[in-house]
DNA sequence: CTGAAAGCGCTAACAA
DNA sequence: TTGTTAGCGCTTTCAG
């Protein structure tokens, strides 16, 4: 009878016994020295690191895990990875990991919207030390479930209105109302405006912005000219080109709640024969990579996305550690990035008038 | 003294032996019901199933995988996260996994490229049940590692010379055969050639292919005009400035070995006041999802992404699900994704000949 | 068909 | 300073 077992075996490799062994000690004083306690004679835990070396001992972490010890990963819930939103997000994320030494599991989670507390169940259960969620569209049933197991967890980009969840996000509401009022400045009056889904808190408050821009300068609020979408380039796109062959007269600027549907916006306009910025200022939100590369370069409100993954793993690692338990709510600042995307526009029947200035934080001009 | 312990804690869940005792069964069974195994009575596979269910009860991996299960986890390596390249992989996988439902742990090793060898280490000792690697620059030693304790693993766009590791690529060299011979048939000769990193298989690949369509057509290789880079864009900017700046006569097309290159090349073209395609080609190679966000959309040769993520997750999991053990190399077509900038030369002195035409398959038109 | 019991590799008291 | 031992939650024989 040939041996080809059905099941994957499971090898296994050297475990703290071969180095007790080794290295002539008990297996306690083995993983002693490998946690780094603090009482083990100098000659003691020289030779067992040897033997550690020697056999190329690496410890099991679910083993460790298992018996109360620290898994050392942490997980990362998102919805997908179909833009460099998250991309760049995880890139902060990965790198305040590295610095911390700790590795990362990767739920995604565009399967079954609902079943994430299914997620969470299996996460808080297993062997992740904390959660970081990205789902802009929770049910925030789960988060319940977390704080019941005091399971550490951070938003990303997300609050949680009436809970207290530590959370990282964006001026989302000052960085709209930059936005809009470089628009202001840049001579428009007839600002479309593209929300995003109008359940996420940031969608409603980057819409709160815009408004409050328009009316501080003195501008009407134009419900036509605002438009709602859910942060996909189709729907940026769709939405644009309704709007662009049917509203009369035509909006000069066109401010898209995301980069996305900015560049939506961007080929509808295209399409109706708008050259940007020429005849149509389009701005965005976000600052993903491909605002950069899209033509013209998009201007639009930058996220400090990278550091939000970072600012996001340093809040979870305090309260893993035990330093902090209490939510936290951390607001990073947006920044109004000038690229190619925006020209000014003429005021008919008026001299460019000196508009309201505030007091801001100066843009940045990027190529 | 009071009792705030400085250590995180570890807190319970629900556990095996609570659905045991809430279903009056040992705990033996219940694990056989969650197993799926055959010979349990179905009266009793009922009453565990309603305790489970009620009681919210959720498999703690470790545990599992520590005795002997399945922990469901693969682990997938990579450089970085800096491009779409690697998120469009990880997409397919991702999808795959889905289907399969496994979980994913993302290993980044940006970090020490040296340094691999430990994570491989780790995991293979650890948590996960097989291996994905996208990395391109791997000292091959730690294959080695792997197929010793014969873990799965399956190479992403990358293939193992001398050894026989499963992997997954695309057709670099032919990619690279269609894009020059496109180039050629629209009428240039002069066609700069950036490359990869030369420790690369596929890099050597896509400058072979390109020799081969030069020769084919009887257009001499000049050496010149084949420039190393190192697929990131700030080289395919500084080559090809270089290049643009010094070279008599001009070339009339670049080909760059990823987009990211290509996106170098065509900043540094516009830098030179070069208008693209009129003055000058430029094509790519990977279609990251960049290539049509930038402008002018990028011709480029489109590597199956999304594809060769799931496909290496289906040989993974033959791997690890015992249904194949020997090492399969497949390699995927690319195809030559027609956009913008690439447009046609006037062949001085010359008639545009009929070049060679070879049976091919048909590029795609894109927008 | 089901229970009992032996670990998986490791941590953390508790002794010595 | 180090050894002994009891689990962590689960899978898997081995007996009923």
């Amino acid at each position: 009878m040939t041996n080809n077992s059905q099941s994957p075996k499971k090898r296994r490799g050297v475990t703290i016994m071969d180095v007790a062994r080794a290295s002539g000690v008990s297996y306690a004083t083995v993983s002693r020295v490998l946690s780094g306690y603090e009482f083990v004679k100098a000659s003691t835990r020289h030779r067992v690191m040897e033997a550690v070396e020697q056999l190329g001992y690496v410890a099991n972490l679910q083993a460790r895990s298992l018996a109360g010890g620290r898994s050392r990963i942490i997980g990362l819930l998102v919805p997908n990875l179909d833009n460099g939103y998250i991309g760049t997000i995880m890139r902060g994320i990965d790198q305040e990991l590295e610095r911390a030494n700790y590795d990362l599991m990767l739920y995604t989670t565009h399967r079954q919207p609902d079943n994430e507390s299914f997620y969470v169940n299996a996460i808080a259960n297993g062997l992740t030390e904390g959660l970081l969620l990205v789902t802009p569209l929770v049910a925030t049933t789960y988060l319940k479930v977390l704080r019941e197991h005091s399971f550490p967890y951070v938003l990303i980009d997300q609050v949680d209105g009436a809970d207290n969840s530590s959370s990282v996000s964006a001026t989302n509401w000052q960085g709209a109302y930059e936005a809009t009022q470089h628009l202001i400045e840049l001579g428009h009056r007839r600002i479309a405006f593209i929300t995003g889904a109008l359940v996420i808190q940031s969608a409603v408050d980057r819409l709160q912005g815009y408004k409050a821009a328009l009316a501080d300068s003195g501008i009407p609020i134009r419900d036509e000219l605002i438009l709602e979408g859910d942060y996909l380039q189709r729907s940026g796109y769709e939405i644009s080109k309704n709007l662009l062959q049917s509203a009369v007269p035509l909006p000069t600027a066109i401010f898209a709640s995301n980069d996305l549907s900015a560049f939506g916006a961007m080929d509808a306009a295209r399409e109706c024969g708008l050259r940007i910025p020429d005849d149509i200022s389009v701005i965005g939100f976000d600052d993903i990579p491909q605002a950069s590369l899209v033509y013209p370069k998009l201007t639009t409100v930058g996220q400090p996305l990278e550091q939000m993954g970072k600012v996001a793993v340093k809040m979870l690692l305090e309260q893993i550690e035990g330093r902090n338990h209490q939510p936290r709510r951390v607001t990073l600042a947006t920044q109004l990035v000038l690229r190619d995307s925006c020209g000014s526009h003429q005021v008919e029947g008026e001299e460019h008038s000196n508009t309201v200035k505030r007091d801001r934080r100066k843009p940045i001009q990027l190529n």
